[in-house]
DNA sequence: TAGATTGTTAATCGATTAACAATC
DNA sequence: TAGATTGTTAATCGATTAACAATC
């Protein structure tokens, strides 16, 4: 088995790759991890590292091929080839969702959505029919879809979660407001905006201890 | 200086709190660390380490008082007084943030939206009218507003990062689809979707590697 | 060539986990 | 009392940072 690589790496990749994307559309040819820890903050061993695992080789004295690396850390994330998802729960959220510039940036395409409520199913989302779930298992399995992204109300986050297995899709993007329960043969990744929250709320009231807000 | 809080702690603590939530509900009055790290999959010492740094103290035996943890952890996180917050861009991405049932749980409210466009501002967004940008340092001053939720397409992140510099707001929560620019006076957390799909894509990836997708 | 940069091995740092005394 | 659990100090583990040889 090849070397695991870190959570904290994986997570640093995409800042990486959004400034080779920036710095090739200024023209730039080459770069070096001193330029990415300069923009980022970074301890340059720890970029060299990281770019590391996508195998791309640099050039003492040099650096990298931009173009070369921005392709290697788009590949070894499966950046490279757009993948297709169906969306699980068409509403504000789920739309927003599907609007979402983010996506598209990484290879990621919404081709579907979902919604067990017989109000929203019907409906159009960002110019998409709504499909109820009864669709889900014949549809994911036509069409190979490997990626659910789950964006119902927190009651119904385990049924979605539940019908995503069922019908063989092999991995889910969480952004219902309760974690869903782990699920045999399915990998979970979830976004918890509360332990974002949490860092910020925290911040923010430390700075109030040492100079209060204004009040009235 | 009391001590640092480490961020991984900080963003255990919404764990914690809604399982006190759901705990409390079915009745129960106290609780242990092996409670919580059962339901976790935590190591119970590191639940006590983390549950030390809201000051709550529990007894050898018996536990922690469900009831004052809960507050004490709400309490530590600042989530105990209703916060409120501007809301800053109203596409789809900030109709969803009004209507998401996290934050109402976790004592956030927006009570306001602004968007630079005009062909947005003076529509309704979940109930409430969206202002113009210009109106925003007046009202942040006369409301007390020290929170802003951003949510402005790529292109217009860093100028609503300013608004609110400027506006005297002292936290940005950001879900702009590209990290604003450091600035200064002003705290800065940024959700940024991209690191969470990195963790995913890997993961399907190197699953893919040991047992390829099914294909036609 | 000399200097800059990579790639890698060693040292440090911080977070997690283990051990254990105190206590109800 | 005995057993369970807290709170805290020590040990381990993993990630970050430093050092340095190899190289263009």
């Amino acid at each position: 088995m090849t070397t695991a690589i870190s959570v904290p790496t994986l997570r640093r990749l995409p800042l990486y790759l959004r400034l080779l994307d920036k710095w090739q559309s200024e023209g730039r040819t080459t770069v070096s991890c001193t330029h990415f820890a300069d923009a980022l903050g970074f301890d340059p061993t720890q970029v060299r590292k990281d770019l590391a695992v996508c195998g791309v080789p640099g050039r003492p004295k040099v650096g990298y091929d931009l173009r070369e690396l921005a392709a290697g850390v788009a590949r070894f994330l499966g950046w490279d080839n757009p993948g297709e998802a169906f969306l699980i729960g068409a509403g504000p959220l789920g739309a927003a969702l599907m609007a979402y510039e983010g996506f598209a940036e990484r290879g990621l395409s919404i081709v579907a959505a979902f919604d067990p409520d017989p109000a929203i199913a019907g409906n159009l989302v960002a110019g998409k029919p709504v499909l109820p779930m009864s669709k889900l298992p014949e549809l994911a399995r036509r069409m190979h879809i490997s990626l659910g992204v789950l964006a119902l109300p927190s009651a119904q986050a385990n049924d979605g979660l539940r019908a995503c297995v069922e019908a063989g899709i092999e991995a889910v993007w969480s952004f219902a407001s309760v974690r869903p329960d782990a699920a045999e043969g399915i990998i979970i990744e979830h976004v918890d905006l509360a332990q974002s929250l949490a860092v910020l709320s925290h911040r923010l009231a430390s700075q109030h201890k040492k100079r209060p807000p204004r009040t009235t």
